[in-house]
DNA sequence: AAATATAATGCAACCGATTGTGTAAAGAAA
DNA sequence: TTTCTTTACACAATCGGTTGCATTATATTT
């Protein structure tokens, strides 16, 4: 059995020992000719990668991470991969990651917290050369990725960012975005707009909605209580039915200004069956410009959030950071990086909210 | 300034040899008892375990993946992750993986032939334990995927499957699909159905195209060829160009089969701005089931696709490969690994196609 | 009690690249 | 020619688990 085995053992894998062996050189010196040391001749460079080349080597990542403690692997926890926002802020990632010879791992949460706690130490045993994290909705406490501090692994929270944690953070100014919004309507004449927000205890929601208390008050506008709803998921049929009671108001609204998308596509879809008029009888705003948002009739206006660019913006700090370490061996800037990067949102005016014609 | 570094250097890792100096036993005994291993005591697997959870022990998964040339990461590469489909395929094989202890490494080829070379020798590197692809619209020869198969790591083709190669492929029968979705215009009582179909290349589209072409004829009704219009990127664009081509034959369809969702509702947004009727003037009906099906006006008609299943099933497939090759060592099944898994596709009737009430 | 079987643990090589330090060779300066 | 620099390369330790085999301790049998 065993000798069955041996004889269907696969090939190995060609090493720069057998590289060195063929020519004569040392390990470290076909080592050190692969990533252009400079301290070795032009010549043996030449030579070297010409050998490694015929003879199909393929550097092993693990034995070179092993030794550096330190992998080319940037480690990326959502809360789930299957979301218009998400996926395309993976893609960024991946994208930026892979032009600068990056791999990226992927972990998604599913906005639990103890899921969120493990498999950052699973990402931390993988020894990920830098993390990119949006956090569960669930999470509170944020200290199961102080050890990233602490080993001075890169870190970056990006759109739903902890308060108090010295990092870097990539985010869209959520407070003026949902200001914006609020005005937008006020502009198209609303006097009474309800606000679908998500879970107050991220960031993103909380600023959202202060933005919004802030532009009805710039404008004398009353703050009613009972207009603003916590929408835990903020789905379709939330919004849908969360609109439903606004209808239900003796004094209903006229503006509605939900904390995403897919919460103002349900209020869109309400409304319609209650044979309420867009924008007339009440119009609509909602966040992130997701596909739908300019394909459902009438058109969703909504927030527009550069995805894409955030995830490049995210993995360009992981990188940039470990550059900088490289160029600058002592710069430990341990619990001392706080960066925050803002990126803009507009706002995508369409035929939910444009009153006048 | 060396001095200084040294001082700031993070405390290191706690390892196993920690644990068997605090312990006084070999490290042998301390990698086995943390992996339950038979020949340890029940007192010692205890002892190690309580200790390495006291001193903070994390494994290195960089060293033991050297040791066996071998580590726990699925590598997948897709074409491209925002899009609906890719994007819940990738959530089912995270999940999956997650739940057996396994990462996940993502790579996306953006439908570039070299960049999928590129990245499948990346992931080469990394040693991932297998391997899960969806094939580039570009790919044409699939030879730099026959390395996985020398090494006997599974690779699984996922949706868009070369035609020849031996390996686990998971999909949907694209030509019942393509036939079902005809059929269903047909019973509708459509007499003359065009088609947008993708490259014909990739084995999705032309057997989609299979099913629409042997649906007509199972009808008696003739095969327009002029009715079958390639889209090279089935975006919405595009659909919408197509079926103003299609509206403005002296001839038009009376039926619209779009080989995706995207194309179909290019179509619908084509046939609305000519104030065609949908269904009466024009049937409509996609593919995927994209979120934008249910929701936009008039909800689309089209063939549902188990995304997240398929990456769960893929996943799978690499999970239990893996597992049966330790348990059985010589059950090197190379190069005569042929398992074709179809999962369920369903005709999702909404009012694009509902011609009677 | 001696012999044998079995359970529990130790020893040490190994995976493959990286890197600080040492050394030989070639060139430059004296 | 001798000495001092550079330049180019070699040596060998190292990263942290894993695993085949050797060894010791304990249990069982005769």
């Amino acid at each position: 059995m065993l000798n069955i085995n041996r004889f269907m053992q696969e090939k190995k894998d060609v090493t720069i020992y057998d590289i060195a062996e063929r020519l004569s050189l040392a390990t470290s010196t076909i080592s050190r000719a692969l990533k252009d040391h400079p301290s070795i001749s032009d010549k043996t460079i030449k030579k070297v990668k010409k050998a490694a080349e015929e003879m199909g080597f393929r550097p092993n990542t693990l034995a070179a991470g092993l030794r550096g403690n330190q992998t080319k692997i940037i480690g990326v926890l959502v809360t789930r991969i299957n979301r218009p926002f998400i996926s395309s802020l993976i893609s960024g990632i991946e994208e930026t990651a892979q032009k600068a010879g990056y791999s990226v791992m992927i972990t998604q949460s599913h906005d639990s917290y103890t899921d969120e706690v493990n498999l950052s130490k699973a990402l931390y045993d993988s020894r990920v050369c830098g993390i990119i994290c949006s956090l569960a909705m669930e999470t509170r406490d944020t200290s199961h990725f102080q050890k990233f501090i602490e080993k001075n692994i890169p870190l970056v929270f990006v759109d739903r960012v902890p308060k108090d944690f010295n990092t870097y953070r990539v985010m869209i100014d959520n407070y003026s975005a949902g200001y914006k919004a609020t005005k937008h309507l006020i502009e198209q004449g609303c006097k009474r707009i309800a606000h679908i927000t998500g879970s107050l205890h991220r960031n993103t929601y909380s600023e959202r909605k202060r933005g919004y208390v802030d532009a009805l008050l710039e404008s004398n506008l009353p703050v009613d209580e009972s207009l603003i709803v916590d929408s835990s998921g903020l789905t379709f049929e939330e919004g849908e039915m969360i609109s439903n009671t606004f209808f239900d108001f003796p004094n209903p609204p006229d503006g509605i200004f939900a904390s995403n998308d897919t919460a103002a596509v349900g209020a869109i879809q309400a409304a319609k069956k209650r044979g309420l008029k867009i924008p007339q009888d009440i119009a609509i705003i909602g966040f992130n410009d997701d596909p739908i948002a300019s394909i459902i009739d009438p058109g969703l206006s909504t927030i527009s959030h550069p995805a894409v660019k955030m995830g490049q913006t995210s993995a360009k700090k992981i990188i940039n950071h470990l550059k900088s370490l490289r160029n600058n061996a002592n710069a430990s800037n341990k619990d001392n990086i706080t960066e925050v990067t803002f990126l803009n949102t507009e706002v995508v005016a369409r035929e939910s909210s444009k009153k006048e014609l």
